[in-house]
DNA sequence: AACAGAATGTTATATTATAACATAATAAAA
DNA sequence: TTTTATTATGTTATAATATAACATTCTGTT
C-alpha cells in the first residue's frame, strides 16, 4: 500500500486542486463533486461505484446510481480521477495533467494504485500507431500484480 | 478494418490451432468451444458476449450465460481469444504465444482489432517493476482511436 | 422577476457477470 | 466392464455494473 506520511494531506491536496482548476476552468465543484471526490481518495486503493454509491447514501437519503455515475463522470472528464477498465473500478489522480503518460501499477492483495507517468508511454503509442496508420486517441495500460508492501 | 485476403482462412487457422494446441496439452476442444471460437473468429471485430450468446442460442436452444462464460473463460485460459478490459469484450487471438508482449489497436469507428506484440512492452513494464518493486503478473494494453481504412 | 442552462432527483431498465447446484459425458482405475 | 473420479454442460437464480429518459431544482444572467 502506497505509505504517504499523512493520508489527509493528500485529501486535501487533490480536494484543494480540484476546487481550484474547477474555478479557473468556470466549472462547478458542488457539494457532491466535492463529497465523491473526496470519498474516493478514502486511500490510495481502488474503489467501486456501488461501494461509493453506499457511503454516499450515509449522508444523502437521495443518492441513486445516475448520482454517483454522473459525478464520476465529471471526475474522471476534469482529469481528478481515473476509470480503472480492468477493475471496473476508480481511483483519485494525484496530478491532474498529462493523462497520455499515465500507467497503473495495480495491487492485487491489498488494492492500491500506483499512478506512474513516463514519456515511454506516449512515445510508444505514436511510434506503433505510425507503423499502423492508426490515429490513438485513449490509451489504457494497467498492470497488475504485487506491490512492495505486500510482495514480502 | 483489417483486411485479410480471405478472411475463411483466419477462421481455419485459429479453429486448426486450437485444436492441435488442445490435442497437444489433453485439452477437450468440446463441440461448444469449438462454435463459440468460431463465432468470435466471424470478423477481425470484437464481440460482445450476451451476442455471442444471441448466436449461439440459434443453434443451442440450451445457451445460457454461465454457457458463454465457461466457455470464453476456457478460450481465454488457453490463449485461443483476449478480453478487451476498456471494452467488456472479445477478439480472437491470432498467435496463441507470447502473450506478455500482446497489445491492442482498437477502432472506435469499425470495431476491428489490430492484436500487435512487442518485446518493448515486456522491457518496459519489467524496467517500472524493478524500480517500483512491484511483481508484475498481467499487463492491459489497449490503445483506442480510428484505424487506417476509418481515419480516411 | 423571468429565463436559460446546468445540476440533481427519480423511475425504470439495460448490460455484464457469477454463484450454486444438478446432470451428463468421458476417460482412467479397479 | 463396471466403478469411480473428473471435467463439462445444463439450469435456476441473482449479483454487479451502467444508462436512458424525464422531472425538478438550483444558479447565474438579462
Amino acid at each position: 500500500m502506497n505509505k504517504c506520511n499523512n493520508h489527509k494531506t493528500c485529501i486535501d491536496d487533490a480536494l484543494k486542486k480540484a476546487e481550484k482548476i474547477c474555478r479557473n476552468k468556470g466549472l462547478k465543484f458542488t457539494k457532491l463533486r466535492h463529497r465523491v471526490l473526496k470519498l474516493i481518495w478514502k486511500s490510495h486503493g481502488y474503489v467501486k461505484a456501488y461501494d461509493l454509491l453506499e457511503e454516499l447514501k450515509k449522508t444523502d437519503n437521495s443518492a441513486k446510481p445516475p448520482t454517483i455515475y454522473r459525478t464520476l463522470d465529471f471526475l474522471i472528464d476534469n482529469g481528478f480521477i481515473h476509470r480503472i477498465q480492468s477493475l471496473n473500478a476508480f481511483v483519485g489522480c494525484s496530478h491532474p495533467q498529462k493523462h497520455k503518460e499515465c500507467y497503473f501499477l495495480i495491487c492485487k492483495d491489498c488494492q492500491s494504485i500506483e499512478e506512474c507517468c513516463s514519456e515511454k508511454i506516449e512515445k510508444f503509442v505514436s511510434s506503433t500507431s505510425g507503423k499502423n496508420n492508426f490515429l490513438p486517441s485513449k490509451v489504457t495500460l494497467e498492470i497488475s500484480g504485487v506491490c512492495q508492501e505486500c510482495v514480502s
